[in-house]
DNA sequence: TACTAATATAATTATTTACTTATATAATGA
DNA sequence: TCATTATATAAGTAAATAATTATATTAGTA
């Protein structure tokens, strides 16, 4: 049940960003495309599109495409401690409601 | 009882660090002086001392003089998802017992 | 097939940061 | 007071990394 040092550390290095830490707070709301995620956080596409990879290869969202559309969510699985982590960030509900209606349509 | 995402973030720099992280193991088991965790983890004094400052302004470590040495303990008070975090780590108790006994005497 | 939209990748740059070496401070004891 | 031990601080350097700009890839559609 215990993890490496190592690779919790490279898990912490994942949650010390503002960026990163921000997309999980969305992504435990509901999963979300690219495109949602770079209108709420008023950054790049490439920006964002850097850091969904790096979480993907910690193992922290998970992806699938839906035609067009890549849609990352959250994967707390091998990782409980996530979810005491993730409980102390605000909530991001005021911001999934100001969308972009004509974004994944 | 929700925390501002910027000090959660400065909070997850603090465990992005193995050697930083190895100290807070080291703490979990019981409170010790700055020799000690030097000998333990074979990098030099001011290393050490550096990230002790760092852990102490984050508020995750006090500190308390007796003497001439300086004892730093965890602190989780006000951080409980830390105890998730560093359940995860591996067991220091070998490492306690390769302790030098002149250290802090 | 050509065009557009969504997303990923590459290269560059600037900032942050861990570690090292040298030095300073603080406490103890002769 | 002087010497010693424990710890902290300062300055310099090298490595890691987030953001930007430009370009590539992939899917959908006319």
């Amino acid at each position: 049940m215990t993890e490496t040092t190592d690779s919790l550390v490279e898990t912490m290095k994942l949650l010390a960003d503002k960026t990163r830490l921000t997309i999980l707070a969305l992504l435990k709301e509901k999963e979300m495309c690219v495109c949602d995620i770079v209108d709420i956080l008023h950054t790049t596409q490439p920006n964002i599109s850097q850091h969904l990879k790096k979480l993907k290869n910690g193992g922290l969202v998970l992806e699938t495409r839906r035609s067009q559309w890549i849609y990352y969510s959250l994967n707390m699985d091998d990782k409980p401690y996530l979810q005491g982590i993730l409980k102390e960030l605000p909530s991001m509900k005021d911001e999934l409601n100001k969308l972009n209606p004509n974004c994944c349509k």
